[in-house]
DNA sequence: AACAGGAGCAACCGCCCCCTA
DNA sequence: GTAGGGGGCGGTTGCTCCTGT
């Protein structure tokens, strides 16, 4: 716990950069004891010498349980096109619909495939879009994810958008905790693929865990700070974290104790 | 084998929104 | 009512690896 009386590193002192197995390891922790948020204290508490931005964002976008690594699905690539048009460059939108992908995973897939096809390319573009469109109809038969369905649904959140502020922020916790309309929409969006919504589960308090299995890697069966210690690849360990557990780590549960 | 260009991705930047004092 | 801080999000940058010549 010598890390934990670390000082606060002043603006001047942030480090930038590739992060280091050890930082992973401190935020981990961090964030196992103290849940998501309050980022900004994580370098006081930790002696990272990370902003908290800096530390939000690589836990989020790789340090997270159950983000997904490697090559998009066809079909995630063709939910990411229609839910594009539908809602533009609204990654963090989308990527609420694809579990696992981070929006910055997405935002780096649209950039790289699509937006530097630039004018020459469109039509290129175009057959891509539709070769994949004509894959994830061919594996969505006779059940074909309805588009507008969340279309409805993301329109319905902003009708109530005032509401839930009255309610202190939900945090978009209607798609989280899927009501009956949003259970019709997602088991069909994933038809035929094997790794996405089909393996969530909801949890006790409403919120959803991912079931993903990380190939080879093993499973979680020890305590998850130890996983860093045994030099695991932290987002390959396959425990649950929902959000409301994340604020109380004396909640966090593991896939092997279900 | 060496080099150039492109692809992929991690991380940073800056703006905006929301909450709180 | 408002100012400041924290956090979220989209845009951008830069590094590494891969592939073609």
């Amino acid at each position: 716990m010598e890390a934990m009386m670390g000082s606060l590193a002043t603006e001047k002192e942030w480090r930038k950069g590739p992060w280091t197995g050890e930082e992973d390891k401190l935020l981990s922790e961090y964030v196992c004891f103290n849940g998501e948020g309050r980022w900004s204290s994580v370098a006081q508490c930790t002696g990272l010498k990370r902003n908290g931005k800096s530390c939000r964002l690589r836990w989020v976008n790789y340090l997270r349980p159950g983000l997904k690594r490697g090559q998009l699905t066809p079909i995630e690539v063709g939910i990411i096109i229609e839910l594009h048009a539908i809602f533009g460059n609204k990654w963090s939108t989308i990527a609420k619909y694809l579990p696992g992908r981070t929006d910055n995973d997405i935002k780096n897939y649209w950039r790289t495939h699509f937006e530097k096809s630039g004018k020459s390319k469109h039509k290129k573009l175009e057959m891509q879009k539709a070769k994949v469109l004509k894959q994830l109809k061919q594996k969505q038969q006779p059940q074909e994810y309805d588009v507008k369905s969340i279309k409805s649904h993301e329109e319905t959140k902003n009708e109530t958008k005032s509401y839930e502020t009255e309610n202190n922020k939900q945090k978009e916790v209607d798609f989280m905790c899927p009501t009956m309309e949003h259970q019709y929409i997602v088991p069909s969006m994933h038809e035929g693929f094997s790794s996405t919504w089909p393996d969530t589960v909801l949890g006790d308090d409403g919120s959803w865990f991912s079931l993903w299995d990380f190939d080879d890697e093993p499973q979680c069966s020890a305590d998850y700070v130890n996983q860093f210690s045994e030099s695991v690849v932290p987002n390959q360990a396959t425990f649950g974290v929902g959000e409301d557990s994340m604020q109380n780590h004396d909640k966090i549960f593991y896939f092997d104790d279900i």
